[in-house]
DNA sequence: TTTGTTCAATACGCAAGCGTATTGACAGTA
DNA sequence: TACTGTCAATACGCTTGCGTATTGAACAAA
């Protein structure tokens, strides 16, 4: 996924190439930070460059986050493949303790919620995955309420989570302690 | 003209009042919103005022977050008193579904947690609240690590539902539905 | 060889913010 | 009255970023 570089070293760029960049630098720096000149540095043009491939700063955020989305649907695909409810919950679980690199451009789109353009893409995301617990949670055995909360909790901790750690660095998480926070999480929020 | 009324009216500024106008600003529209220019403007004054009480934009940002901090355990301090360690859970969380303004700044202040003011405010108010949560989990008589662990996902779950709800809207929760979201966070994660 | 397409560089103009410098207004005080 | 401290207005200069206009360079096709 990471091709920035390789593409950098191409002499010429598509608008592709624009948006994997785009993409890069909100990961690292957040949506305020994709700013068109600064990106222009990055790939080692001008901006010169950049309008010709887009109309707008907007239009190139546009763009990346259909990406996005796109990317990130079909990792939910995957996981709603697995047929029993609870090892599709363990599995969705456990992926969240890895996949730095979009749970990285999640969080960065999470701290910039008020902008107009973030703001559907997310709603769309959250939804869709609110669906997907709902789902797994009545397949367990709950009633429709009572997975209608636990989706909702389960996903609060979830977006929180990503805060904490990615952001904040509170706790201060390794490896090994991360899965036993996973197995600890798991087991409280998915009934027996 | 109508200058000479509204200067009637409106008395000369306090550095506190700069500093409470921040905090409406970052609630509103969060911190990179918080610019000298437009909270002059907001205060039907010009920078020229601003520069007499504050050096620069950051050291209103300091000060201004200073406040928050102090009001923000002095509001722990509060539910700390509780004897009960269950009784003391179920409050916070009831408290968690009330108070717009001060989950607000907390809310904003979660969306620039990359800032190098922000950060480290964040940092010990969040390590607090986590340690608020731990000893009441191991006085409910959880193991050290399940109280850690359980602790960190209350958190989480607090810390996310701000985002999704305060800034998102995702789920759109009324009243009465929020307390039925609130007792089953409770019921799932205080333990019996 | 000429022409057209595609990307890139450069030079503008414009707006928003920061911070500085200077002057002004006004109240209390000597 | 004159002086001083306190807040406010105004006018700058500086930086960063957006978007436009124009020119240039490389390459493929005719």
């Amino acid at each position: 996924m990471l091709q920035a570089a390789e593409k950098a070293e191409r002499s010429r760029l598509s608008a592709a190439d624009w948006e994997a960049g785009a993409l890069d630098l909100i990961a690292e720096q957040g949506v305020p930070a994709l700013a068109v000149e600064p990106l222009a540095r990055r790939l080692s043009v001008t901006k010169g460059s950049f309008y010709w491939h887009f109309a707008t700063r907007e239009a190139l955020l546009k763009a990346a986050l259909q990406n996005w989305e796109a990317h990130a649907d079909e990792a939910m695909d995957q996981i709603a493949a697995i047929e029993n409810p609870r090892e599709r919950l363990r599995e969705l679980f456990r992926r969240t303790g890895r996949e730095a690199r979009t749970h990285g451009i999640y969080s960065a789109l999470l701290r910039a919620l008020d902008h107009p353009i973030v703001q559907p893409v997310m709603e769309r995301v959250s939804q869709r995955r609110l669906d997907f617990l709902k789902l797994a949670y009545r397949q367990v055995g709950m009633s429709p309420t009572d997975a209608l909360h636990r989706a909702q909790l389960t996903y609060a901790a979830y977006v929180g989570f990503l805060q904490l750690v990615l952001q904040l660095g509170v706790p201060r998480i390794d490896h090994t302690e991360l899965e036993e926070y996973v197995e600890h999480v798991m087991s409280t929020l998915i009934p027996q």
